[in-house]
DNA sequence: TATTGTTATACTCTATAACTATA
DNA sequence: TATAGTTATAGAGTATAACAATA
């Protein structure tokens, strides 16, 4: 099959053939991993852990602790101590839900909020990188993103969007 | 600017805007995650970790414990107790270097990449979301992955990439 | 009875520091 | 002296099982 000009910008060789599945989840994976590695890196910055940071994150808006469990993928038994050492750094705050006194929300405090931007703004390769793709670069990417997601996360809906 | 056709088989909507970088960001990580999180279900599927299944990934061909550390991405001290238990179970074994008798190769025994492959062919979603994608999208994205690695991972080239 | 959050336990991963054997 | 691998230690994340409070 004859190749055409590259559609998002043309900047690559003509020569580039479709990878095989395999290609193209060790490529997705290098991507991945080396993010999650800047992520990891900028959390840590500030002292946190990555699941840590992650939970701040979560709980922007009050969650209960059982659904934090769930968007952060791990038992419910392991949130008490995350969410402990967030309370003790004034990061989060457990508050009794007034609907069920069993349940208690998690809301993430002035302070964490702020630490989660400057998380963000500490992960300096990650925007470098992906600010230098171009428009149709980054439209395509997020497109194909937005494809994946449902069929990667498929049957975790329950446990993982909480 | 207006739209064209959609480039790579022109499947969505000619609305979708270019998204920003946080927006991006946001997509990669939550494909990044689910990435992960089915690669840990199917390292965990044989009771394996998912530090221990990349572990044994590198060391498909003989790599130094100190390399090894490199490419996990952690200190050299924990490598001792990942391969330890590696050895243990028969996946993995230590061999004296030659040239120098300081340091110790680790291989993938036959069993340790059977196990590999295994993992592998148990990322169900994975495969079915990749294999999902049509040639053209398969050609960009990983087009993309090869632009966005050398970024985010630019200098940690000496510690990951061993 | 079922569910929420917690505790107790045990294992793994993690970094730091100190040690040994080589170089 | 410098480096490779190990050990010791302490902290954090993880799952399992059992528990108290509440529904």
């Amino acid at each position: 099959m004859p190749r055409r000009g590259l559609p998002y910008g043309g900047r690559m060789a003509e020569t580039t053939a479709a990878p095989t599945t395999a290609e193209l989840m060790d490529a997705v994976a290098a991507v991945g991993t080396a993010y999650f590695h800047d992520f990891a890196a900028a959390a840590g910055r500030l002292g946190l852990t990555s699941v840590q940071a992650k939970a701040l994150d979560v709980v922007r808006e009050p969650v209960p602790m059982r659904a934090l469990a769930g968007r952060l993928g791990c038992d419910a038994s392991n949130v008490t101590g995350i969410v402990d050492r967030l309370e003790a750094r004034g990061l989060a705050r457990r508050q009794a839900s007034e609907a069920d006194r069993r349940v208690k929300m998690v809301t993430a405090t002035e302070e964490g909020r702020e630490a989660l931007r400057r998380i963000r703004a500490e992960m300096h390769r990650a925007r470098e990188a992906f600010g230098s793709l171009g428009a149709e670069q980054r439209r395509v990417l997020h497109e194909i993103c937005g494809a994946l997601l449902p069929l990667l996360a498929a049957q975790d809906t329950a446990a993982d969007q909480g």
